[in-house]
Order: structure tokens, then sequence, then C-alpha cells
DNA sequence: CTTGACCTTCGAGTGACTCTAAGGTCTATG
DNA sequence: CATAGACCTTAGAGTCACTCGAAGGTCAAG
């Protein structure tokens, strides 16, 4: 498929694929006879895991050795293996912080709705 | 209390805390006598949401509007009621997000610990 | 009275995109 | 057949949100 289908199906937009591409983050696609990139499943796959772990800010750095784990099935060097364990465990206070964050947002658009001034230091 | 006491409190860095102020994100403080920033607790409040909302990767100037309808009390224009609206909705679909990113990272991790190229397409 | 931990400003540097320009390719319609 | 429009290509500049470094002021403790 084209890039533009890859971008629909991984979340992402054409020109970021292109740039993770240049920065080695994801494998380089084949082409097609007129030069176009021609993405697979797989690839998409890929690029999915790297909008995920991006959403994490995890850096770019970083998401290119996890994914070159992946394509070379090769071993997680042990900063690699750290930088892994450190983003899966933070995934649940980024989840705590969310729902604080909507508790707020929530509270704010009440307010907005019949403008008071009740939405005082308590955080 | 000092800019380093603030960001500690809120989970900032003191230099992000002056770029919100230079960009009008967050209202100036008051100032000691020797020139130094000095944060109420209703400033760190403020810095909370500020650092919550950028997590959510709201732009600072959408951040700026929603800061001021909260110091100036004012009714809030459509786009940023429509902008709080659209946050408070991406919340939940980004903790699905997280959450497949986790399984994902966790099944990563498991292959990592007894290598073996079983980790398919199968997003 | 100097050391060290703070604070100040300003401007340059960084990471991760995002856009612009200039151009090639493909499909469809007049 | 040609030309419009939607796609694709590249390189390089611009943007956003910080982050760092330099040069210097403030202040309590030894």
């Amino acid at each position: 498929m084209r890039i533009s289908e890859a971008a629909t199906k991984a979340g992402l937009g054409a020109t970021a694929i292109r740039f993770y591409e240049k920065r080695g983050v994801v494998p380089r696609p084949g082409r097609s006879e007129n030069g176009y990139r021609d993405y697979a499943e797989e690839d998409v796959a890929i690029l999915r895991f790297v909008r995920r772990a991006r959403g994490l800010e995890i850096p770019l750095d970083d998401i290119r050795e996890i994914v070159e784990l992946r394509t070379k099935g090769q071993a997680p060097c042990n900063v690699v293996r750290a930088a892994m364990h450190t983003g899966a465990s933070a995934i649940d206070s980024r989840i705590e912080e969310l729902q604080a964050l909507r508790t707020e947002l929530t509270h704010l658009l009440a307010l907005a709705d019949d403008i008071a001034d009740d939405w005082p230091s308590g955080d």
C-alpha cells in the first residue's frame, strides 16, 4: 500500500512516517516501480507501535532500539530493557494523571456553564 | 515561595515555569525585594493544571485561554469550550491507547526474556 | 569574606515534527 | 491527447515547547 494508506492505518501523518524513516526509527519499506514507498501490514504494525510509544514520550532513539529488537529478533541491551520497564510502569501513573485532568476539565466546564468564581485553589 | 519550590510542587522545572510566564500562559507572580519571583499556592495550582493539560498535548495558546478564564472568572468563547470538550473526550481514547501500549510492551518484554521470533504482525 | 546554592536575563540549541517548494506519476474526463 | 487533480518524491526551512549556557546578582553558613 502507499504511504497515505499506511499513515491512515497507523494513525500518523505521511510526513511523520518519512521523518521516522529518515531518522532510522522504522525500516525502509519496499518501493514500487514508480519510486513510491510500498508498505506491508508488518510495516503498519511497526508504525502503530511507534505512535503509541511516542504517546508515552519515549524518545525516538529509544524507540529505534526497541524496533530493532523486534525486526532483528535480537536481545535488547540492559539499557533498553530498563527503558521498556520504565515505560511500562509509567503508564499507570499517566492514567492517573489523565483521570485527574478529566476531573479538573469537567469541573471547569461546569463552571463555564453557570459562570461563578467557585474554582478555588482546591486543585 | 521561590521558583524552585513552586516547580517541585507543580512537577515542573523552573525553566519551564519561566517559559510559561514569558509566553503569557500563567500570570506573573509577585516579586520579593531582591527581584526573585514569589509564588502563592494559587499560582502553584495553575502550574499544576498547565502541566496536566500539556500532558494531553493541548497547545500552550489554548491553555493560556483556559487559564485566563479561570483567573479572570470570565466566560470562555465557544472555541475554547469546544477545545475543552475535545480535550475531555480525548482522555478516554488515550487511556485505551495506553493500555494497548502496555500490553504490547509487556509482550515484548516477555519476548526479550526468552528470545524467540514469535512477535508477528499480530499487532 | 568567600563558597555554594539559589536567583536573574538573554539568546542559542534540541527534539520532533510540520510546512513549503519544485517537481514526477497516475487516473479520469472533455 | 491533454490537462486537471490527487497522489507521490526530495531537500530544506519553519514551528512548538522546551532546555541549556553564559554572565551575573543575592544571601546564609563557615
